[in-house]
DNA sequence: ATAATGAATATTGTATACAGAATACAGAGG
DNA sequence: CCTCTGTATTCTGTATACAATATTCATTAT
């Protein structure tokens, strides 16, 4: 375990949210890794709260399929075998293409415009060559669909699939082979959602998201 | 709220979960109403428990879309507007279909079998008239289907969408003009799969939802 | 050497205590 | 009569205390 959490008191939340934040980025970033153990007190001395809040967070975390606790042993950072990996994947391909097609009829022409902005954006930090920058790019261009579904519960539902992903899905956006792909399958969403052609913007979709599966699948069977 | 609450138990289980089932069976069979406030004290002198248990169950119902929280003033019972059950369905519908699609290739031989089986009990307890069995039976029919995708992610959230329709969904079955509806969708859901046509599990399967839904709907729009 | 045993320790599960925020309500002032 | 304000009360948020289980590791018997 990382020695260098910390909390970020700025507003006013709960301990249990703050600690939630803290602990998911923490799992997210790599800090915590797969399999490692969440203890409270541990947890709490580093954090400087009680276990009161801990434990409330730990629950919120098994919720996002972040950890997992097994009863009077405690709580461990999710293992993502290809198995599970496999079985999010076909979720997620499920409800992008469903967003994709909703959002394609629901879509406002400032969004529109907001996905364009983004795309753009997407394309120029590809030169920066930081990692973290890209995939936080590529995260706002899909939000902007996401959003323009009209549907909270899809985009929540989303955005958790996707931090799921997000831990191994790092290492395909790292390679620059890639670079060239992501643009043109960015231009094709982009195209079919801006002339509102759902069997375009389904395809664009799934092939974008076959492509990050395949790439992420072989990034699990590396790590074992 | 009811003050038949009840623990139970039997083996060994953390309070919390025990909790959580306790609640989350009052939610769905109505004793516990949208809008009802979940007050930690008087659910814990009710259930013989102090709070901890109680607040961890909570956290875990939020989860499960059941209950809401606003920091500082406590957790209730999860409303649901006509919008908030537009979007499940929405998601429901696309996972539903891809469980459809997904079983049409993995179902086994057996488990074709249990579901034929599951069928014929339906179409036998619909004439019992007893709407509880009722929903059951066809819970069980479903079941079979979701079990047969070998996802049990996806399982999971399936049966997560399906509770938070569950409380308005008994309205369509007690009709007893909709049972031959029923039957016929199930019918051409399970050909579907014996013939393993993937194109026509998710017709029927769309259909089966779509219906469903308008009926959820007006059962919403009714109770305003 | 290996397996079994059992204390010591670490860790979770649950209850309770205390502080602070939200709420309800009564009384004063307009 | 209404509104505002202050206070009592209720409830949540957090910390801590206590109980029960799991783990560890040394010791003993085979």
């Amino acid at each position: 375990m990382t020695d260098d959490l910390q909390l970020n008191m700025n507003a006013y939340l709960p301990l249990r949210d703050v600690v939630f934040n803290t602990l998911r980025e923490a799992i997210l970033k790599g800090e915590l890794k797969p399999g490692e153990r969440l203890m409270e007190l541990q947890l709490a001395a580093k954090l400087g709260v009680s276990r009161t809040p801990i434990r409330e967070a730990i629950r919120m975390l098994e919720q996002e399929g972040l950890a997992v606790t097994m009863p009077r042993k405690g709580a461990e950072v999710a293992k993502m075998t290809l198995k599970d990996m496999e079985d999010v994947l076909e979720i997620r391909e499920a409800l992008d293409e469903l967003a994709a097609q909703v959002a394609c009829i629901r879509i406002s022409e400032e969004q529109l415009e907001r996905l364009q902005e983004k795309k753009t954006d997407f394309e120029h930090i590809l030169k920066s060559g930081d990692v973290k920058l890209m995939a936080e790019a590529d995260v706002r261009f899909h939000d902007v669909i996401y959003e323009a579904t009209g549907n909270p519960k899809l985009v929540n539902l989303l955005n958790n699939l996707r931090e799921q992903i997000y831990r191994y899905r790092v290492e395909y956006i790292k390679d620059a082979n890639n670079h060239p792909i992501l643009i043109k399958e960015h231009e094709a969403i982009y195209t079919a959602l801006k002339e509102r052609n759902e069997q375009a913007a389904i395809l664009a979709i799934r092939e974008h998201v076959e492509n990050q599966a395949t790439a992420v699948k072989e990034v699990i069977v590396k790590q074992g």
